[in-house]
RNA sequence: GUGGGUAUAGCUCAGCUGGUAGAGCGCCUGGUUGUGGUCCAGGAGGUCGCGGGUUCAAGCCCCGUUACUCACCCCA
């Protein structure tokens, strides 16, 4: 029945057994990265309105929550109203994502922090979409971000910390799409795209491999943009990958050879991840200035996870650039994919009593259990036994005994494997 | 922001051409079984999402609305 006592649209409740399948799959990203070297920090769940829409996040700006000041009255609603401006009736929002959260954190504590900082963030963010498969209003995200390197080896330590995660998740067929902002901005110049047309292409040409070749020239032909040679650039692109520019044979005439050469060092420096390299890949966020990257997955039509280098977002905090760099895996996307945790079973047993059974005993009993390192659940029988032991199978048990009278102690309990 | 689907018991769902609300599972009771996970019988539990309309009569048809869900846009 669609109840009324629901959690908000695209946010969810967790079951015992969902909660313990994140929490593991949590522990084992955090053991990652920070085996990696980074270091987990915090953040409040809420900024100012004001740093949430200073143009740093994007078109998630349009998304967030906004938190409406207190105290406001009839008066204030009706000025607000007659002006138009209804954000002024709020001063606070929810976080977005973690990239402007932790812009505002270097910014505040850099004097406390090393001279190349990698940071941990795992926490929930909220944007206000319209939910649908793989996609809430509220999920985690767990980043992790290098601030002051502004070298390739940022790249390679947060792809390579990425992909040891995915791999000690045990998440198999995940790979890499990298690109460099550089050379997209280099091919729309080369097909004569005016700068502040590049946003609006950009968005058409990342479609490509959902509407096609042709389904791209035409839409960047409804944008007004002469489109000869455009179709064949394309295929070439489809076909390519890192076969773009042999040491041989000429580079593309559209394909920034700097940035395509620093890609290539990445991909000789990370023989363990697959990396694929997609001239296509694009990415919305408007912040980001080399480097991108987003892991993809066969069973899925949307990334896990993405990132890249955004050296201009710090300075706009502190006034001199500082270069960054961050890569960002999508919790909800992954933990979806992965199977149950059996681990945690082996030492997690059931006691099945009588309706009439003797709390103290229980409780004894119990107690000599779980100082013997045991996890033990007491379970009043019922009628249906089979019910019972089946449910306590699946919340992560793996034996049970019955208590009956001749249970003087722990040693007397027969224990028997949950199917 | 745009478009589709769905809404009936705690859960999963059936309900024909409009004619007195159903099943399985779960739960409770009695028995059966007896180192116990079986089986039998009975029982409780529903404002058919909500509000209108048509009709002698609406779970079913029409209009509206809300929620959930899938897809698009965009994203993790």
């Amino acid at each position: 029945m669609a109840s009324s006592v629901t959690p908000p649209r695209g946010m969810r409740d967790f079951l015992p057994r969902e909660k313990a399948a994140r929490e593991h799959a949590l522990g084992v990203i955090r053991k990652s990265f920070a085996a990696h070297g980074f270091d987990e920090i915090e953040t409040p769940v809420m900024e100012d309105a004001a740093l949430l829409h200073s143009g740093l996040g994007g078109d998630n700006e349009k998304l967030a929550f906004a938190v409406m000041k207190r105290g406001l009255g009839p008066a204030d609603a009706a000025a607000a109203a007659e002006s138009g401006d209804l954000l002024g009736l709020a001063d606070l929002g929810l976080r977005f994502d973690l990239t402007v959260p932790l812009a505002r954190f270097y910014a505040t504590h850099r004097a406390e922090l090393p001279a190349v900082f990698r940071a941990i963030q795992i926490a929930p963010v909220w944007r206000a979409e319209r939910p649908q498969k793989g996609r809430y209003r509220q999920f985690v995200q767990c980043d992790i971000d290098i601030i002051g390197e502004a070298g390739p080896l940022a790249e390679i330590e947060l792809i390579t910390a990425t992909a040891a995660a995915l791999d000690a998740l045990g998440l198999t067929g995940c790979r890499v799409r990298i690109n460099d902002r550089r050379i997209l901005t280099t091919l729309l110049a080369h097909w004569g795209v005016p700068a502040e047309r590049h946003e609006r292409a950009l968005i058409t040409i990342d479609k490509l491999d959902k509407i096609g070749v042709d389904g791209v020239v035409a839409e960047l032909a409804g944008l007004g943009l002469d489109t000869d040679g455009i179709a064949e650039t394309l295929h070439a692109i489809g076909d390519a990958g890192w076969d773009l520019a042999d040491a041989d044979a000429a580079a593309p005439a559209w394909l920034d050879t700097a940035a395509y050469a620093d890609l290539l060092a990445l991909r000789a420096a990370l023989p363990g991840v697959r990396l694929d390299f997609d001239p296509t890949l694009v990415r919305g966020m408007g912040y980001y200035t080399g480097t991108i990257f987003e892991i993809a997955h066969p069973t899925r039509g949307y990334s896990l996870g993405g990132g890249g280098r955004y050296d201009g977002m710090i300075g706009r905090f502190l006034g001199t650039d500082v270069p960054a760099c961050g890569f960002s895996i999508g919790f909800e996307r992954i933990v979806d994919l992965l199977g149950p945790d059996e681990a945690s079973a082996a030492n997690a047993v059931v006691l099945v009593h009588e309706k009439d059974a003797d709390p103290a005993r229980l409780v004894a009993l119990k107690a000599a259990l779980v100082a013997g390192g045991l996890r033990v659940r007491l379970e009043r029988r019922t009628k249906n036994l089979k019910a019972l032991l089946d449910r306590a199978g699946e919340a992560g048990y793996s034996r049970f005994a019955f208590v009956t009278a001749e249970s003087v102690d722990a040693s007397s309990l027969d224990f028997k494997a949950l199917a």
